[in-house]
DNA sequence: CGGCTAATTGACAACGTTACCAATTCGGAT
DNA sequence: ATCCGAATTGGTAACGTTGTCAATTAGCCG
């Protein structure tokens, strides 16, 4: 290796910066400050490293220049499940900014187990991330430790209530429960169901869920009755459930969804069942995605800012690093739509 | 740095082998060689190489290690969108695979635009990833010649059509639009409507699109008139477009969608409209996706293996250097539903 | 032309790990 | 106790780039 032949016809080779310097005929660090952007660079230096460069296509080795600045510019995104769309849209807006500014995601799921984040952060550190954004503000001390001892940035989305272990965006969930708690019940519903999913994970669920109840307790109209399912989310289990649900209890007037999957799926067995949507029932999700804008009825739901989320965290990774961590609150929006 | 101190209570410092090799009191070769799990240690070695890296919470550089190993345990994925759930599934069956094996996927999104792709492809690369995983059969040549630059595994993905640049895997879209013609005909319809989306970004779905025109022709029951859209696909968009198409076309039958999303919106349409489907309106989407197995009419889809073509991209980068690269269809369904 | 200053180019050593092979240790047989 | 072979441990140099500072060059002024 020592002696490589600058140009070569056998195996394909990834060129260097030791290729380019003898192909332009100036050192390697000149090649290496052309290929940075340096300031202080002649017309003249640029141009030859340049058509070197693209001569041999060059590609810097991101491997060699992380390790001697001991940072990358990737940011390790560690995100719940791409099971639903939530989180495709959450990366959507991550990998929007990043992309801006250069950087790559590196991407590990947990499948909202602890043990398996844990491993899943692991793995992503050791590519000495500059930067690493979680989903919820509830992790293994363990992670934290790790974490700290890279001193990165750090970015936990979704929820803003609780300490984070750096800065956070999204949104509060229990303010979106009991906003939807009064929103149903000036309505004029009176007697309520929730339904959930996949055993409540992640928390932020089961916080709303209690939220909810609470603030129906408070105005006098508790909750009726809740079904959580082990299963995870979908617009079946949602039918399935709702079905279910009514049928044990067939006073409930309205039904509060963990999400729009399970909420499309009481909307679709109301449809087929001829039940009167919003005047018999009332039936409200979470998250507003696009589908349930186009149903006959368009869902009403808890319109959450999935893309905008994604985005900040990746903004607020790229903070300044003098900056101090914080809090951003990215609200919600009550879509009333035509459920309720 | 060469005296740094072995244990350190100011700023956090990330542990190297050095660090472990000193509380360990071995070489620095050996804790790599334990933590790496190499053949041939004792377990005594062993045992207090791990004590060590514990209490240090040491965790490899992998930079240092790929560079040395001129790869890494990264796989370059390049998907064109996150912006509805087909991406999510597959990445999800990517993930799921690559985890199993200890890799971490990085991931750069094209848009569907040629130029974005190029670069987001050249960003990849410069991590050294032991292969890559490409979105359709059709790129620019300068990826294919900075690939085998590389001589790294690729996977094409979605399609199986042509010349891969190694290993690809996917479906037949050609036939899957024949399949649907001849389901569409044999049902019944003979004059048909056809609604995409997005300027008929990817290829394959203008594929799609001309081979069912080019069927349906060949049985004598030549397509009435195609609405290809600009905007993305959504629910709203087919629901407005199915309108439109009907009411410039009131003779059409049935109606065949580049995707669920639109043919979801159509059917929202039929239904708020009080169309009788699939008796005076068939209506077929493509992708087989969980919210149409909930509605009142199980939605009748080309049903597409997305979470499996994810998990064998994966496999086929994984398989044995030694092994012949090679193309896998695994095929589709018809999901015959209530719409048709 | 010479001297001085600013701009430009290049040298050095570092980053943390690992493949290969050498050196050392251990265990068994005599 | 000694010797030999196997098992185990450790040394070397390499990977490709970059921050810092030294060396060199270029430009300007007298």
């Amino acid at each position: 290796m020592t002696n490589r032949p600058t140009t070569t016809t056998e195996k394909p080779q990834r060129a260097t910066l030791r290729d380019v310097a003898t192909l332009a005929g100036v050192s390697e660090i000149s090649v290496s400050r052309v290929m940075r952007n340096a300031p202080n660079i002649s017309d003249g230096l640029r141009e030859r490293v340049m058509d070197a460069a693209n001569t041999l296509s060059y590609t810097p080795n991101r491997l060699a220049g992380a390790l001697k600045n001991q940072s990358s510019n990737l940011v390790a995104v560690v995100l719940p499940s791409m099971s639903n769309d939530v989180f495709s849209t959450v990366l959507d807006g991550i990998d929007a900014v990043l992309d801006e500014h250069g950087l790559n995601a590196v991407l590990g799921l947990s499948e909202y187990d602890r043990d398996r984040e844990l491993r899943v952060v692991r793995d992503l550190l050791s590519w000495s991330p500059m930067g690493i954004i979680l989903t919820g503000l509830h992790h293994d001390e363990t992670v934290a430790g790790m974490i700290a001892q890279l001193d990165i940035p750090v970015v936990q989305i979704m929820e803003t209530e609780g300490r984070p272990l750096g800065s956070a965006v999204g949104m509060s969930h229990t303010k979106a429960a009991e906003t939807a708690a009064d929103f149903l019940f000036a309505k004029g519903y009176r007697r309520f169901g929730y339904i959930g999913a996949w055993s409540e994970r992640p928390n932020r669920s089961r916080a709303r869920r209690l939220a909810f109840e609470a603030r129906l307790a408070s105005m006098g109209a508790p909750l009726v009755a809740a079904t959580i399912l082990e299963e995870r989310s979908s617009a079946l289990a949602g039918s399935a459930a709702t079905a279910d649900l009514r049928a044990r209890h067939p006073e409930i007037d309205c039904i509060f969804y963990a999400n729009d999957d399970l909420a499309l799926g009481g909307l679709f067995h109301a449809l087929a069942e001829g039940i009167d949507v919003p005047n018999a029932l009332g039936l409200m999700g979470f998250n507003g995605i696009g589908t349930g804008k186009a149903t006959p009825l368009p869902l009403s739901s808890i319109q959450t800012p999935r893309y905008e989320i994604g985005a900040m965290a990746a903004r607020l990774i790229l903070r300044d690093p003098g900056e101090a961590d914080r809090v951003v609150d990215l609200g919600f929006e009550i879509f009333e739509g035509g459920t309720t």
